[in-house]
DNA sequence: TCGATTTGCCAACAGTCGTTGACTTTCTAA
DNA sequence: TTAGAAAGTCAACGACTGTTGGCAAATCGA
């Protein structure tokens, strides 16, 4: 084994590029057709290699995809901001992780097979326990979290279904600044809102 | 060709029973694992057939998947209620519709392979635009519907998603009540509320 | 320059898939 | 009762899948 490569990463050897072409042509078709649409042989395809590479550099198609469908949705600390404009926080966050350049397809990527792949809808739902949750937890009662982390995350998941995914053309129709308008308040109520019990 | 049968529908006859159990077998499956996940040998073994059978009796998986997904959302004239009430008669329709014995699962069906499978996705896509936009249509300024109805549709499948398909533990532990009372009113507020630009 | 390690390609494996055709059994109508 | 259609069984096809091992080429340190 390279344990070399992994603890010194002072050398960009040859093969951690084709490793990283690899990853990004996976990711890429992951995101685009799903676990079961996107084959090894199509990966190793768009990546110029040989489908055998992809078994050498990841283990198994199963290792490619948990190595593909990494995601770090960098949710903003909301304690941080006013109480007021936490709907609009969320909903304008959400726009930057699915359209801005910086994060990648992670999200599409389990979106597309948690359907029918349920390590991706495992994975999924790890993202909400670890990363939405928790977020919604610092400005909500603790009790209520995670109904409150819930529902804010079927406003999220079934605005990026319809915008994305199924890409339903008044949806995809909609400007930044109607989503915003709109969705806004919705997250708003959901996360801090007055609840019934 | 028998076209005896389909026109006098007075004969159940032999082949009708099983035509029926290789569909609902299909339905189930499909519903649960998604059109790639749902071979055709599996539903044969749910019908306790032979797996030419099924090709015999539908054309192809093709052609057996668009007779399972066939859906009738059959959503209430919402011209006809209380106008302060529309999002509570939307909401309560779709627990109806996941959750009732009547309707079958062909919601589950669609949204199961929508992700992965273009077909599904374009179904999916028809019902928006035959069923939820022109009842939609019926209580908003007509220029506003599309966006009104899409608006409505990410709300339910996104919560269609993390409930029913995802399966995410806050949002399969609430109750009837508190999905009427929270997702009632962002409802009420797309459909009819005021809105934007 | 030489030898060894890495990197890559090729062919093939075993399995599953949708689908087909030939064959046998069962039912039905005259 | 008997001919014929309908219903069902069986084996196999070609294509595609993830995965493997063997072998050639390239790279790199000594």
């Amino acid at each position: 084994m390279n344990f070399m490569t992994e603890n010194q990463p002072k050398k960009p050897s040859k093969s951690d590029r084709t490793r990283a072409q690899i990853l990004e042509a996976a990711r890429l078709l992951f995101a685009e057709h799903g676990y079961d649409g996107a084959s090894i042989r199509d990966v190793a395809a768009h990546a110029s290699i040989d489908p055998a590479m992809v078994i050498r550099y990841f283990r198994s198609k199963d290792e490619l995809f948990a190595r593909a469908a990494v995601v770090d949705l960098q949710l903003p600390a909301l304690r941080a901001i006013d109480r007021n404009t936490i709907g609009e926080t969320l909903i304008r966050r959400f726009l930057e992780i699915w359209e801005g350049a910086a994060s990648g397809p992670g999200m599409a990527i389990l979106l597309r097979s948690a359907t029918s792949n349920e390590f991706a809808a495992e994975k999924l739902r790890d993202v909400f326990g670890n990363q939405v949750r928790p977020v919604v937890a610092t400005v909500a009662d603790p009790a209520d979290a995670g109904r409150r982390a819930g529902l804010v995350s079927s406003q999220l998941l079934g605005l990026a279904m319809c915008r994305y995914l199924l890409r339903l053309p008044p949806v995809v129709a909609l400007s930044h600044d109607e989503i915003i308008q709109n969705v806004g308040p919705t997250l708003q109520r959901y996360a801090v809102g007055e609840d019934v019990s």
